[in-house]
DNA sequence: TTTTGAGTTGTTCGA
DNA sequence: GTCGAACAACTCAAA
């Protein structure tokens, strides 16, 4: 098997990007140009996973291709450019290999199922052309293998995990490379930014959310520096209010790998209470991403099998309706409209309508994952499946089952002023502060004065929430013994 | 192997 | 209005 790069007198590596979209603290690109004179960065665009269960958010990949360019342009300073391929990355990847003779191709370590086999596929198929494939971490603060039980085993509980995880050893943060070298393969033309595809070239439709934070690493670094400077402190006293600016607002950020987790970490631990707190929801994620890791059924099953038989029952009607915000529950309403329109919703409000989703209206939580799929630009499969299977009482959840989230309660608990309400479900703007959160409790003349008729201006609630819990207690009962 | 302590984010009821 | 108990017993992790 010629190769190219031994015959100029030196290696070449492929630097694969994926979901790593970064050139600070990267230990694949740092390794590829520890041990190769000519490194260059790849990004393959994978239609099996644009159009996978139909979850291709557009404002998501967007928010990627957007990312893309500004990799490009930090590669660009550092004397690369991003080769940019699209197709099945088994064939798409030993291909450009084959290509411009490389020897070796650099990745960071995925953890899903999809990105386990893909991975597996691509390096079986360099080792049949005599090339090596590297796996590094950077995707998370901690690999699978790294945080085991006594027993060996994965955890299944968050809070040995996440002691566990908090006395982790932190590895050195790496700098971003001041050159990369040899990086542009002579006369190709792919290497020009314009081979970074538009959506319409993806098949996919406009991009429609708006307030989307500013993609590419250097706008996610200002982001982590504001964080730290800013909220960070506030955080655990704000980090519930729903209608407050009191979280990160990185989880895009960590979704494409803008950010290390390490770096992340690193900056927010041991910044008091706040930074307490955010290392903790940190290692939620990295929780989540272990879970997945060890079971990789669970994108499709109950995490505890013995959950697995819920009545979820057929309500297209009401899907829709929490679909559209219209189930008549403000805070629910709210929230769902601001995932339409921002393409983010705020993690309390995440809880109260899943929770609305799958215990009021009784509706399977794979549902209500797949529409977050196909809305979030944060959305990250580990993540979304965790946070879902933990709301409906079949994930990693030690905690009772008939937790059933009271919409009005929460809502006036953590929207006391009802200022999240208004804003996002505006036919209630003028219903006094305390009726927001249940306006079918509105007394006739408050709701003539505030000119919000039920029924006509706003949805009457689609169920009674103490029947519904009732009914979702009940269910999970009989599902118990599974 | 057996035992023991502990487990994100709640709600409702009744004193 | 506030506060503690009940919900319903179970699994996990480590000693």
């Amino acid at each position: 098997m010629a190769r190219s790069g031994v015959a100029d007198g030196g290696r070449t590596a492929v630097v694969w990007f994926r979901r790593d979209l970064r050139v600070h603290d990267h230990p694949a690109l740092v390794a590829a140009i520890a041990r190769a004179q000519r490194v260059v960065p790849l990004f393959v665009v994978d239609d099996v996973l644009l159009r996978r269960g139909a979850t291709a958010a557009p404002d998501r990949v967007a928010f990627m291709l957007a990312s893309l360019h500004a990799l490009d342009a930090s590669l660009a300073a550092r004397g690369a450019r991003l080769l940019v391929r699209r197709g099945d990355p088994a064939r798409v990847v030993p291909a450009v290999a084959a290509e411009i003779g490389a020897d070796e191709v650099h990745v960071t370590r995925d953890v899903g199922p999809y990105g386990r086999v893909r991975d597996a596929r691509v390096a079986d198929a360099l080792a049949a052309d005599g090339r090596s494939f590297h796996e590094a971490p950077g995707l998370l603060f901690a690999e699978p293998h790294e945080i085991r039980t006594a027993a060996g085993g994965a955890y299944r509980v968050f809070a040995p995990f996440a002691r566990r995880v908090a006395a982790h050893p932190v590895r050195d943060l790496l700098a971003a490379p001041g050159r990369i070298p040899g990086g542009r393969p002579d006369g190709a033309a792919d290497t020009d930014p314009a081979a970074i595809p538009e959506l319409a070239d993806l098949g996919l439709p406009p991009a429609t959310a708006t307030g989307i934070p500013e993609p590419g690493e250097p706008a996610a670094r200002a982001r982590l520096d504001r964080w730290v400077a800013g909220g960070l402190a506030g955080y655990a006293a704000s980090r519930d209010l729903v209608a407050v600016d009191g979280t990160s607002r990185l989880s895009q950020d960590l979704r494409w790998g803008l950010l290390s987790p390490v770096e992340v970490l690193v900056r927010t631990r041991g910044a008091g209470p706040g930074g307490e707190r955010f290392a903790t929801e940190i290692a939620w994620r990295e929780f989540y991403a272990h879970l997945l890791a060890a079971d990789p059924r669970i994108v499709t099953a109950a995490y505890r099998r013995d959950t697995g038989h819920v009545p979820w029952r057929h309500d297209p009607v009401g899907l829709d309706a929490w679909r559209a915000g219209r189930t008549g529950f403000p805070v629910v309403d709210a929230a769902m409209r601001q995932l339409a329109a921002m393409g983010w919703m705020h993690n309390r409000a995440r809880m109260i309508a899943a929770s609305f989703l799958v215990k009021d209206l009784l509706v399977d939580w794979r549902e209500g994952e797949r529409h977050f799929m196909r809305t979030l630009v944060d959305g990250d499969l580990a993540s979304n499946n965790g946070g879902w299977q933990w709301v409906a009482g079949t994930g990693a959840d030690a905690a009772p089952w008939f937790r059933v989230l009271n919409p009005s309660l929460q809502g006036t608990r953590f929207d006391p002023d009802g200022a999240y309400v208004r804003r996002w479900v505006p036919e209630l703007g003028d219903v006094p502060t305390r009726f927001v959160h249940a306006p079918w409790t509105m007394p006739a003349d408050v709701a003539a004065r505030a000119g919000m008729l039920l029924g006509r201006d706003y949805p009457a609630p689609i169920v009674d929430h103490a029947d519904a819990r009732r009914r979702a207690l009940e269910a999970h009962r009989s599902a118990g013994t599974g």
